[in-house]
Formats: C-alpha cells, structure tokens, sequence
DNA sequence: TTGACATAATACCATTTGGTATCATATTAA
DNA sequence: TTAATATGATACCAAATGGTATTATGTCAA
C-alpha cells in the first residue's frame, strides 16, 4: 500500500483543494488569505490543508502567530509516476505537455 | 465548474479504481474477470465501474451477454491539463516523464 | 424451451467526507 | 498586562462513499 500515492490522489480528488493548491502556486498563503478566497469557514478550509498537507502537497512554516502555507512541488511526484505508467495509451495531449516543458527548459 | 475534470480526478482518488485502470491498460476485461482480480463482491466491482466510466476513463461495448470495459486514453486529458497548470513548480521527475515519451516516440 | 451464465439494479449499512459552530491557544501591539 | 489577531481543536451533522445481499434481466446452449 502505497500511501504517499494514495493520499496525493486524494488530497486532488476536491475541487475546492485543487483551488487552493492554485492559488498557491501564485503565491504563499495563510489561512486567513486563503479563506478569503472561499465561501467556507476557516475550520472547513483547515480540514482541507491537512489533507493537502497529508498527500505531502503542501508545507507550512510558522511564522510568528501566522502560518505559512506553500506548495510543495515534490509532491506532485507520485502522481506523476504513477500516470507514467499509461504512457503507451496516451494521445497526443501528452506530446503537448512535453512540449511545453520542453520550451520552458530552453 | 468542470465536471470532466472532477468526474477524471474522482474516478482516480480510489486505490480499487486505479488498480483497475491499471489491468485495463494491459488487457480489455469483463465484470467477471475484473471482480476475480479483487476481493470484493460484483456489484462493487460494478460501482467502481460507473465511477470510471462517469469520469470518461474507460467505456463499455456489449458483445452479446458480455460488456467489454475498455480503457479511454483520452480521459485522463482533463487530468494532464490540469497538471500543466503546474510547470513551473514540477521537478525534475516531470523531466523524466518527457524523456520517456520521446523514447518512446522514435 | 429451459437452465445456466453474465450482468444490472435496488435496498440497505457502516464509515468517511465536507461542512458548521464553538471553544482554546499563542502572538502581537497598545 | 490586556485586547485584538491568527490559528488550532473538538464536537457535531448531513451527505457521499464503498461495501454487501438480494432480486431482476437478458443471452447462450442443450
């Protein structure tokens, strides 16, 4: 049982924490910050950090009395990984990925 | 709101699910032969199913009083895109995900 | 035509999930 | 020191999820 891949895909199964890790991936974030951007409590968008904290997505640093949510972009690895596998049933949406990080990387 | 994309990375948050994804990459199966692989009854195997095909990963053709489930490459595009939203962040694994692609393209 | 086979559909159940409200804790600033 | 700020933790709730058992439907073969 793999739970680093298991808790990943979770963590990418909810809409609203597919938001978040957007948004972070502009910029760092604090709950607060980040309620602001949700129709939710606090509590609910905590829940949904633990577990984007959980499928080792994000990180978080304490700052102070605030705390600093950040995308972890390791942790997309298992994802990855494991959609390699299918790499002989891909079409050409994949060859589109691969060249733009082919653009990027030049 | 998107469901394609929702419906995809639902469809992929379960373990059973990917399991089957991954001996439907392999070999196109039956109910029967796909529930012989787990340790759970038909109708669960059946739910799982409606949950793949709801996420446009795989389809179902009827031959006779069989139905055939088939892998849908083109499903797991709402998924790629979604991850393409991320190239600045991605590490070097993405890197070896391209490669393999152009290996496997010559 | 009848029985066996392959699957679908439904009702039901326990657990998980996504949310709220409330209370507690720690830090900054006056 | 005390009040405001930022966050964490807990109890609770409705709905979704993942499973079973049971019943129904359609197809093949003797």
């Amino acid at each position: 049982m793999d739970n680093r891949t298991q808790n990943a895909f979770r963590a990418l199964a909810d809409p609203t924490r597919r938001d978040i890790v957007q948004l972070l991936s502009s910029q760092d974030m604090t709950i607060g910050q980040l309620t602001d951007q949700f129709d939710m409590t606090r509590a609910a968008v905590k829940k949904h950090l633990t577990v984007l904290s959980d499928g080792g997505l994000i990180t978080v640093e304490t700052r102070g009395r605030e705390r600093i949510n950040r995308l972890e972009p390791q942790g997309m690895a298992p994802v990855l990984d494991w959609l390699r596998y299918f790499d002989q049933f891909w079409d050409d949406r994949l060859n589109s990925l691969k060249e733009a990080v082919e653009r990027k990387s030049k």
